[in-house]
DNA sequence: ATTCATGCAAATCGTTTGCAACCCA
DNA sequence: TGGGTTGCAAACGATTTGCATGAAT
């Protein structure tokens, strides 16, 4: 813990940034919750049960900051807000998410396989691939049984 | 021509809505602008420009319907807002974006070759695929050059 | 001491909605 | 005729911004 909270302090200084409480306890938040995909106001609401004095609008550009570092990774769930998880750099590959349709649930996979294509992509394109994002749509085990019953 | 709008009106009937001049300006600004990737601000100063009097809501409202019916593909590209390309079933999968983060230019890409890894997610998750939605991030082919010299 | 970060409130932006008038089927 | 559709304006929800205060280096 006390190594984490160093090198997260290491990083800020090399940008200029500082290392603040509203900023740890925002990093904290989103460690606590891996798995999960918590949006702002949610990750707002966690931060405030132990930090009850936090403004939304730090919450706001603590987030927009995690991103820029890619300490956290901003998705899309098409529900109208922005969702963070931990940027896992554990993880070779990026994972994906599996959404359900007709529940909402969101899954995730870690299977990966986007090298090929990215490679052939690159090479036909004449363009160079940094990154991905990929969702996948469809039904979870639970809702396809209901709906094929 | 005639034939195109004789089946959207079929289309629509279809489904118990009406085939109004609004809806069918919309449609033809979308058509004559196959290849972009326009905002619902942009649709609507385009149908603007030969529908003076349509309003920003009633774009916002057809282009739902749209997306609806499958008749558009709308697309996130980071930027804030939906955007909308023809929905080209002719094509026999889903094309994929490559998005240049230096520049913000879009190309497609028309290779997909999701269908294996689509097929192992199905297996090993226990998940039906119906759909997906790739986003490829990097650099173009003129951004590359710059970035190296 | 200097610079960056915060909290608050107001502003912004894209999008949705209530409603009376309107128009396609 | 009658129910879907429209335009307008107001409402909305997520996010951003200005600014004076406060905290970190």
């Amino acid at each position: 813990m006390e190594s984490k909270s160093t090198s997260f302090k290491e990083i800020l200084k090399e940008k200029g940034y500082k290392l603040t409480s509203q900023r740890q306890a925002v990093l904290d938040v989103i460690t606590q919750h891996e798995g999960e995909h918590l949006s702002t106001e949610e990750i707002y609401e966690l931060v405030k049960v132990n930090y009850p004095d936090i403004g939304l609008a730090t919450v706001y550009r603590t987030l927009l900051l995690f991103d820029r570092m890619d300490l956290v990774y901003k998705m899309d769930l098409d529900d109208g807000c922005n969702r963070y998880e931990l940027n896992n750099h554990k993880e070779d590959h990026r994972h994906h998410h599996l959404i359900c349709t007709n529940c909402g649930s969101i899954q995730e996979v870690q299977e990966d396989l986007l090298d090929s294509l990215e490679e052939q992509i690159a090479k036909n394109n004449n363009f160079i691939v940094k990154d991905h994002k990929v969702k996948f749509y469809g039904y979870c085990g639970a809702c396809a049984e209901k709906i094929e019953n």
